[in-house]
DNA sequence: TTGTGTATATTCACTGGTTAGTATACATAC
DNA sequence: GTATGTATACTAACCAGTGAATATACACAA
């Protein structure tokens, strides 16, 4: 069952995420991309039925690394959970301090599509951050901390907090504040747990 | 000295303001910002000397009256200094919960206009936010807290998660979340500064 | 081995529409 | 009669998506 060859695609796929990241969706064009990825447009409207679906396959190449670099960076630090987490928190820092550097593609590409509430790029940026909110729930919950779900969605909160105002400020210490914010509230939900044993 | 007829400019500013928020920048056109307000693409030409000012425009007119929300939140709420902040996020939500709300205008251009980093609409919306944590840091240091600067960090830094994490989910509940978080960290920076006393 | 059919993959050239910004002229007020 | 303000009509470029033709690969029969 032969199907559309697959360097090709991860080619157009390869030049998408460069650009449309590098630069914001709407302001990219479909020529471009094609320009980039060295081919015709019509080539690419062969592997891409539109552009929405170039979008959507953009953020989907960039789910699964994203979320296994996250963990990567919480197992390679030595210490507790609250350090571990926060650890996440100081590499991102050092990403963003990278010239280059733009800020979370998923959170962007919804913010320039807000007006598309069904688009499905959204879609995919929603449910990868789920996934990475399910990821600290498990890991909380395996602490024995008492409500695995709010904490999790703390440490999101002031995660993707930070991808916004570092992007608006250029300052990537806010990170590094955040970090420590989220570190400060694991540590205090695992004392509580101590307390109620104890 | 007679300058640029004033009603004429703040009824293009008022028109921009409702379509770059709920379409995004590069969505609408100059066009469309002249028709809404009831003329020319020329005359709007004449008021402002080009699309990128009138962005700035756009979020110039929202600076002081959202400042002017959040501290009217605050000051209505009865309690203490972590009840009257998290008074803030509850207030959020309600408005998150409106259909057409679509997010922080601040954030939302910022991250659309990621690749023009100098752009004077991003200036306009970093120092936005850089009075909103001014006026956090006053409240916090009246309350004598040990480090209001980091703690007025940390709240912007979960303001601004929740917007950007519920425009993505569209799930208010997580601006209650952030809320919640806020409440604790400055609940627990009070504490603090209590022992050091004590 | 050679011919041939078929699905895959790619290109050129084009359409219909949109866009930021402007040249020029006209109106209005003081 | 000069500065302010508004409109008509235009440019030159850009952009998402398509029609029609072609090239390549490979299966299978003669």
């Amino acid at each position: 069952m032969p199907r559309p060859s697959e360097p090709t695609r991860a080619r157009i796929v390869q030049a998408a995420s460069a650009l449309f990241y590098n630069e914001g969706i709407r302001r990219v064009s479909v020529d471009e991309v094609a320009a980039k990825a060295g081919l015709t447009k019509r080539t690419l409207y062969y592997h891409f039925k539109s552009k929405d679906d170039l979008v959507a396959a953009y953020l989907a190449a960039r789910d699964q690394p994203n979320l296994a670099l996250f963990r990567k960076w919480f197992e390679e630090a030595e210490g507790g959970v609250p350090v571990k987490v926060e650890a996440i928190f100081k590499n991102l820092a050092r990403s963003a301090r990278h010239p280059k550097w733009k800020g979370c593609g998923f959170l962007r590409t919804s913010a320039e599509l807000a007006n598309m509430p069904g688009h499905p790029a959204i879609r995919i940026g929603a449910a990868h951050k789920k996934k990475f909110e399910d990821w600290l729930r498990a890991t909380f919950a395996e602490q024995g901390i008492a409500d695995p779900l709010k904490l999790a969605r703390q440490i999101l909160l002031l995660l993707d907090g930070s991808f916004a105002v570092v992007l608006l400020h250029r300052d990537a210490s806010y990170m590094e504040t955040a970090g420590e914010a989220a570190r400060t509230l694991i540590a205090m939900a695992l004392k509580k747990k101590g307390q109620k044993r104890g």
